[in-house]
DNA sequence: ATCCTCGACGATCAAAATGCGCATGAAAGG
DNA sequence: CCTTTCATGCGCATTTTGATCGTCGAGGAT
């Protein structure tokens, strides 16, 4: 999953990047709105978090600018802790959730978790897909009950999948949503991941589409011939 | 599904195309105004998408010729971020939508289908026939609930003749729209996955009619004595 | 009319060709 | 050191070709 951070305190915007990495998210960062608007306009995120308090063009013009030009991503917005109308205009503008700073960073990443869930249209933070369990609270994943060991980038595109589980996913759009911005996107990478995981979770988990992507099926829909 | 792109810029240009193919889309590529009215007025394409800010020739010239030749193919218009004159003259010469540059490729891709859709008639983006079912988001096939495993050609095939449920198709046709500009028309190929389609979903779906072409029809519509 | 014959077109199969995706190991990065 | 990335050759699913068989329909002979 990909995340955009628009904030233009440096310190607790790096602080948040780092953080959110480590959860398993990769993390574009941008310091102000300008910057900012171009690269949710231009790049595919899963969600976004930002500060409506930004220098230059503020944030809610930016939102405003992003929902008039389509863009769907879930939106999660930072304000200061008593400013009510910011609240009121944030919603208004399309945003999805808000968080008063300063706000507990395990409460970010949990609503940024809830944000991405339910844009992929699903309701339990726990996704299976036969007898694999992926819980994104804890970043677990498990095999038959048996917990099993992934690394970071397996870990996100497992998860991307998990999410999109039925569709088919193409190979660009899997690497715009596993790496952030600066990509290069001639490597094989992602067929080695693929080989990994199903080594580790089963050939069966990933159905490859020839010439299309792959695609992660739920046993429970009896895949024929 | 056959797919022109105008665009001068290569990166961009190539970009797109191996998107778009990996989405299942037959595509050419044209980097200038000429070669791309050429090819839009000599080929039958499902959807083009032209670039406006073209040296030469401008693509709003090349949209209005299209229009006068008589060409009806739907067409998104890529414009500059803030061009609002374009975005009215685009509309005025004939466009469908328009999308502002820089912009996301799934936003593309689903406006692209969209059209595509429009375009055939469809209000839906599940196109179904009998107990066959093609999900055009997910790129899933049903029989009877059962998913079915295609391969990329036969994708193609199946869809073209579900955008166009109840027409007769020729073969010329058929290969016109699901294969790209360098390809051998002289050859069996369409036959080939015609049976293979009928043997994956049942030979009724797709009905032969001599001399003509093919026709898929929905058990529905009474088939015709 | 009915049946037969013939020609054209479509269906099917098997085998060849193509190129994608897989594995593996080496190199690089942190 | 572990994880990630790059590079290379191979194997195989997919696609394509070509050859053969089946089928339909028109038209002629009976």
């Amino acid at each position: 999953m990909r995340i955009l951070i628009v904030e233009d305190e440096p310190t607790l915007g790096k602080q948040l990047k780092t953080t959110l990495e480590q959860s398993g998210y990769a993390v574009d960062l941008s310091v102000d709105g300008e910057d900012g608007h171009f690269l949710g306009s231009t790049e595919d995120y899963d969600a976004v978090i930002l500060d409506l308090g930004l220098p230059e063009i503020d944030g809610l013009s930016v939102l405003g600018m992003w929902r008039r030009e389509g863009r769907t991503f879930p939106v999660l917005v930072l304000t200061a802790r008593d400013s009510w109308s910011d609240k009121v205009a944030g919603l208004d503008a399309g945003a999805d959730d808000y968080l008063a700073k300063p706000f507990q960073t395990e409460e970010l990443i949990a609503r940024l978790r809830a944000l991405i869930r339910r844009a992929s249209g699903n309701t339990s933070s726990e996704l299976t897909a036969g007898d694999v369990r992926l819980d994104t609270r804890s970043g677990r994943v498990t095999l038959a009950g048996e917990p099993v060991k992934l690394t970071a980038q397996e870990y996100k595109l497992l998860s991307y999948l998990m999410h999109h589980k039925g569709k088919v996913v193409s190979r660009t759009e899997l690497i715009e949503h596993i790496y952030d911005q600066d990509f290069d996107r001639d490597s094989n990478t992602i067929e080695v991941f693929v080989t990994r995981i199903r080594k580790k979770l089963g050939a069966e988990i990933i159905t490859t589409i020839r010439g299309l992507g792959y695609s992660l099926d739920d046993p429970a829909d009896a895949p024929r011939a």
